[in-house]
DNA sequence: TCGATATTTCTAGAATCATGGAAATATCAA
DNA sequence: TTGATATTTCCATGATTCTAGAAATATCGA
């Protein structure tokens, strides 16, 4: 993942509200669930939760299919991978390799 | 993880100035490096690295220590450890737990 | 003590962001 | 076609954030 991404997906999972609808969305599985129904469950005004939604879509958190009159809204699991491999790769020092990045020991 | 330090490291990383500092600084390992040498290897103009630095250590990504004249900082691996882990619980399903989330089948 | 160096705090301006009311758009059911 | 429902887009406002110059603080060496 470009870093780019990384940090549309941080900014996206940086405020209250946006981590909260994530949270939710992550508990309603890939089945999703839609907007109206998501602003009910969170009590946000429709038209707040619209752009935040459209914000997580943005840093490609979410996906959403329109069903009828309704969108329906779910997490995306590959690009929520990505991110943790990205801190994972570049802002992580696993135990084991701490050695190596101080030049005590050769791995 | 508490999801109000969540909120503060997420926001800390979500800043491109920040991530850069943050990643330089996991490079630069436990032996951590000084304020001065950081802004030069970064371009960034002392205050303006301060500021990043204090909203780093708010969130507790980073430690500082006074070394004469000069402030060492390094990155807090435990608390990045903490952070993973907070997206892993709160904010990913695994592959192989989408089933029991969807509720076809009990785990 | 004094001057030099390292860093932070203060400050102000520009930019970006979150919020929610109101209007617009899309879809459905009759 | 009309009215109802779901959702988004538009818009204005208040709040927050980033940036860097200038001043303040801390430490060292002489």
């Amino acid at each position: 993942m470009e870093i780019s991404s990384a940090l549309l997906a941080l900014n996206a999972l940086s405020q209250e509200t946006r981590l909260l609808v994530f949270k939710k969305l992550v508990e309603f599985g890939v089945s999703g669930v839609n907007a109206g129904d998501l602003a009910r469950e969170l009590n946000v005004p429709a038209n707040t939760l619209s752009f935040h939604l459209a914000h997580l879509e943005r840093a490609g958190l979410v996906k959403s299919t329109r069903q009828g009159r309704n969108i329906n809204y779910c997490f995306n699991r590959a690009q929520m991978n990505e991110l943790i491999g990205f801190l994972n790769e570049n802002c992580c020092v696993l135990e084991e390799n701490i050695d190596c990045i101080n030049n005590t020991k050769t791995c």
